[in-house]
DNA sequence: TCAAAAGTGTTATCCTTACACCCATGT
DNA sequence: ACATGGGTGTAAGGATAACACTTTTGA
């Protein structure tokens, strides 16, 4: 048990930074891997005096020769199971970064994935009905699969809630605790499977990692102009939806998207005009950089008292 | 500069646990400390095989007597200039937990404090504005001491924005930001002040992790019922708006703030009445707990087409 | 001419915010 | 009686969700 008082040693670990770096483009989410997909990028800590955010920084801005304009930390991955072979426990500290895709320099292995080859339950752009194929039966089957019936039903609950079953609605933000359902139903490969689900695996817990980093940008999407870092300069209104569907994984209503761009004062004309749209051309916008400084937060969600 | 690839070595480097552990007490948001109030408790990785969340969790249950009811992962704090004496880097994990106040055993300089001991200006409860006076005035020098005028600039925007100043709305989120102008503007005893605000300082870099844990907690209590896990089984309404208060640092609408707890089915009544209220006796409540898992999350923001 | 996308306008509903007022208890 | 807190009702304004329709291009 910890100490958790003045005087302690701190214990010997080994450390590493795993990145979760995020481009989209034509309308797919994308996500830098290595070793052909199998793997999020990775590499240790370095002994500089630099920081960690800084030093990722350049390293991914020098590999995706695009600037990385937006970065934060994720999570912090610790638990025991994840020495990799060694005896030390090892440490992963996450980031997630948002760019725009060019092509990789220097390690063969390394590219860019659409995210949704790893999760493909969690795009629900096309009326496809993943979920309700075989893959609700394997679900179905891991709450049948218990003695006790309060096991039973809770788990039945559990499975409603994440997957948007049984009047709940579909919750793009709970990707992390969907996929945390897979795996103790031991439907995905990395929990040595029962059954299979649909998606491609990855090494060790990056999949997890991957998961954390796609439901935190899902959510940091409906209160900050994060989107734009993955536009490029112009963009007409309809990419700019398209990119939050991307993200999102389900489509949004046209007008009301556009009002709410647009009373929010997020974009201005550029006052060109692009082309090849398919139809009527599109007036093209710039992200107004201005918002960032100007807006800080918006929600207040408590019934402030105004004098006070 | 990191290698982030398929193969490395995770460096070699010194890990600790770092708890922000709140209670609310008498309607004061408490903090429990170590050193007298100079430090947050923190202790290294146990090797075991248990997680760090759960030895984190036994631990401080054993010392405040009480279940922590919510717990969560802050921040990892790495950056170069933690190296408190040892030549290698330090790795700070951070995590916030809630509980209620108890006696703490063991450790005697160990204890509860009130938080805004260490942040005076984040309790605009009363109001006595401590940020107008000579507050402000080290603020407004820090602005104006640069040669560039566009620095000047931005410096008063940004003071506005995170100050509530020039018709900007006072964000209570905005915790860390606050602390890192003051910083900055070296009006910090920590960053070897100029000048001086109120407020303690604490040990190493703590004030600033005790910064991002109230930012958090003030951010979650918007929108997931965590103030729950800082009451007594059963309360008055009024005790949980003062709850709420103590944490969001200002004072709440009584009447809208009822609705939107009754409304949202949080509390149900226990058939009880607390009669030292001071006036009429109000009736108790207790938190229903099935909404932990009845709800997942509200907030939608986005304009969603129905039909998909 | 038709498909595809751009763009405009309007309506119903709900939530937030604010204000006004009455009730029950202890001192 | 009055201070203190408990508790109810309601109205205005703004944001959201939903629907219908016109315009401009390329094939």
């Amino acid at each position: 048990m910890p100490v958790l008082s003045a005087e302690h040693e701190a214990a010997s670990v080994a450390a590493e930074l795993i990145a979760v770096i995020v481009a989209v483009t034509g309308g797919q989410p994308r996500v830098l891997t290595i070793d052909k997909g199998r793997a999020l990028p990775s590499g240790p800590f370095e002994s500089s005096e630099r920081s960690l955010q800084a030093s990722l920084r350049t390293w991914v801005e020098r590999q995706t020769h695009h600037p990385l304009g937006y970065m934060e930390q994720l999570y912090t991955f610790a638990d025991p199971g994840r020495t990799g072979g060694s005896d030390r426990r090892i440490v992963s500290v996450s980031y997630l970064g948002l760019t725009q895709e060019a092509p990789v320099s220097g390690d063969p292995g390394a590219g860019w994935r659409d995210w949704y080859r790893f999760f493909p339950w969690e795009d629900r752009r096309k009326p496809s009905s993943l979920v309700d194929d075989h893959f609700t039966q394997g679900l179905i089957t891991w709450t049948e699969d218990t003695s006790d019936a309060a096991t039973r039903r809770q788990r039945w609950r559990r499975v409603a809630i994440n997957f948007g079953l049984e009047n709940e609605r579909w919750n793009e933000e709970l990707i992390l605790q969907r996929y945390e359902i897979l795996w103790e139903a031991r439907l995905v490969p990395e929990a040595g499977a029962n059954g299979t689900v649909p998606g491609e695996p990855m090494a060790h817990d990056h999949r997890r990692i991957l998961a954390t980093g796609i439901a935190r940008l899902r959510a940091k999407i409906k209160y900050r102009p994060v989107v734009f870092e993955l536009m490029p300069p112009s963009f007409t209104l309809l990419q700019l939806q398209r990119a939050v569907e991307a993200l999102a994984g389900s489509l949004l209503h046209k007008q009301n998207f556009r009002r709410l761009i647009d009373q929010q004062d997020l974009v201005e004309e550029t006052g060109e005009m692009a082309t090849e749209t398919g139809g009527r051309p599109a007036k093209l916008f710039r992200f107004r950089r201005e918002v960032l400084a100007e807006r800080s937060v918006v929600g207040s969600k408590l019934p402030l008292v105004r004098s006070a």
